[in-house]
RNA sequence: GACCCCAUCGUCUAGCCUGGCCCAGGACGUCGGCCUUUCACGCCGAUAACGCGGGUUCGAAUCCCGCUGGGGUCGCCA
């Protein structure tokens, strides 16, 4: 028996980091130790619980690149409405073995113990009225089944493979519900079935799962089945310190997609939060599954923060195969461009000038828009500070010098350059700068003779006619 | 409130288990410089942390105790 780990989502709502990154680490230790990875969707909150969060999860997990095994013996992903019937048997040989009973309290009666416990100083819990009643499956009064704590001999400590050695006393526990009074099971019970049934050996999960282990640990011990090792992760927090809230889009795999980030920086990025492996800060996938250990998991809560994202995102689009970094542009490019945008050498040229300077993708679209772009509107600051009167003599010679010219690549386009910064006894830069604002609108851009050479000697020169009309005389 | 957990530069972290190699290393950020036709890249340098107080020890970031701070969990939610 292999290794198995498993990931699994309840889908309500969008992947945010903290998932994904849970996701990670289950997918590096099962490829690590050369087991599998699989999915399970927890949909029994049938209220908040839609197809399109599903959905929206599944891409992300994609999106980033963390492939699943199939389940045997399912569609490759089970889900939990499908096992009610599975859980209910489950439940009862529980109570058949008597570790579990049947309770008949209801919800108003449960709050006013816990409330008087927490008056008392206690930790607030059940008071066990029902433990020891007996009560039947034909009892007239609705009931639910809470599990029976043992008083003794109760396995409810663990050795974390993160956190070390863990757990409480029994004695804290409360004989907490199994099922509800329509039959059905609860999230805790539901998942130690899963996990049995699935095959589970390491359940590697966030640390605000921790208190709930030695529950589990029990319904284990009560099925007599034997309980998988566990891994649990210290959080996500945000800025401020506080958890990660579920809500804030802002950390979803999705927003980060849209934001311009490729998937292997946000990879690489969730890895390092709470993982490291020495000194070494980029990890591909590769590496990833190669190097992952528990023991690199630390026991601290990270801070989710752009900083080091932002210097990822930037390094991958340096170093990404030009073909990869494409497929991950092409989208921007459309949307900036608001239609589909063809690329073609000239603008792979150019792709490959930006890639050293964009943050993101988003950033690249943009700083390639002077290209794929028709009309070119130019920045009026820009135009202001650079295309003044004066510069008229400049530019018309340039533009001559520029019509005439053989050919039109650096060797033929310096020559030319520095023949009318000679005759005004210029620097480069004050004739190249214009001529930037000019061809691109803006004032940032690859060097000045690879612009032209990427724009082309027709649109150059529509280009510098169209600034020269703009230019009061 | 009860139970449990965490604590190294602003941030991500190495080191802690198996005390000395650590007046604490790397990375991001920030600041300065070099390079330079803009913007970047690159290179060089600087900045900045063992939460506090007690022990133990020849010696503690590392072990022990206390404190403080932060967090998680306490549902017929997942």
């Amino acid at each position: 028996m292999g290794v198995v780990t498993r990931y699994a989502p309840s889908p309500t709502g969008a992947l945010h980091i903290c998932g994904a990154r849970t996701a990670l680490f289950n997918w590096a230790y099962a490829r690590h130790e050369a087991g599998s990875f699989v999915l399970r969707i927890e949909d029994t909150d049938r209220e908040r619980s839609t197809l399109e969060s599903e959905k929206l999860v599944l891409e992300a997990l994609e999106w980033i690149g963390l492939a699943w095994d199939p389940v045997p013996g399912t569609s490759g992903i089970p889900r939990q409405s499908e096992r009610g019937v599975r859980y209910r048997e489950a439940i009862a040989e529980l109570v058949a073995r008597g570790h579990a009973y049947r309770c008949t309290c209801t919800e108003a009666e449960v709050e006013g113990m816990r409330e008087r416990a927490k008056a008392r100083g206690e930790k607030p819990r059940y008071d066990r009225t029902c433990r020891d009643k007996n009560i039947g499956p034909d009892s007239a009064k609705p009931f639910c089944i809470r599990l029976r704590v043992p008083d003794a001999g109760g396995l409810t400590r663990w050795n974390d493979l993160i956190a070390g050695p863990a757990g409480e006393e029994a004695s804290e526990l409360d004989d907490f519900v199994i099922a509800r009074s329509d039959g059905s099971a609860i999230y805790h019970f539901a998942v130690v079935v899963d996990d049995h049934d699935m095959g589970v050996s390491h359940v590697i999960r966030g640390r605000e799962h921790m208190t709930s282990t030695p529950r589990q640990l029990l319904i284990y011990q009560g099925l007599d089945w034997e309980p998988p090792q566990f891994a649990h992760v210290p959080l996500l927090v945000e800025p401020g310190g506080k958890k990660l809230s579920k809500r804030q889009d802002s950390v979803s795999v999705q927003s980060y997609r849209d934001r311009g980030f490729c998937p292997e920086a946000v990879l690489n990025y969730i890895a390092r939060l709470g993982w490291s492996h020495g000194d070494l800060e980029i990890f591909s996938q590769e590496d990833l599954a190669r190097l992952f250990t528990l023991a690199g998991v630390g026991q601290s809560p990270s801070q989710v923060h752009d900083d080091k994202l932002i210097w990822l995102s930037q390094h991958y689009l340096k170093t990404l195969p030009r073909e990869r970094l494409l497929a991950h542009l092409q989208r921007f490019l459309d949307a900036e461009a608001r239609r589909p945008v063809t690329v073609d050498a000239a603008l792979c040229r150019l792709v490959d000038l930006l890639r050293e300077r964009s943050k993101t993708l988003v950033e690249m679209a943009a700083l390639a828009r002077f290209y794929y772009v028709d009309e070119l509107s130019v920045d009026a600051k820009a135009a202001a500070k650079f295309l003044k009167p004066e510069l008229r003599p400049r530019l018309t010679e340039l533009r001559a010098a520029l019509e005439s010219l053989d050919a039109w690549d650096r060797a033929a386009l310096e020559p030319a350059f520095q023949k009318v910064i000679a005759a005004h006894g210029v620097e480069l830069g004050a004739l190249a700068q214009p001529v930037r604002v000019a061809i691109t609108g803006g004032t940032v851009s690859p060097p000045i003779f690879e612009t032209l050479e990427v724009l082309g000697r027709e649109r150059t020169l529509r280009r510098l006619d169209a600034a020269l009309r703009s230019v009061p005389a």
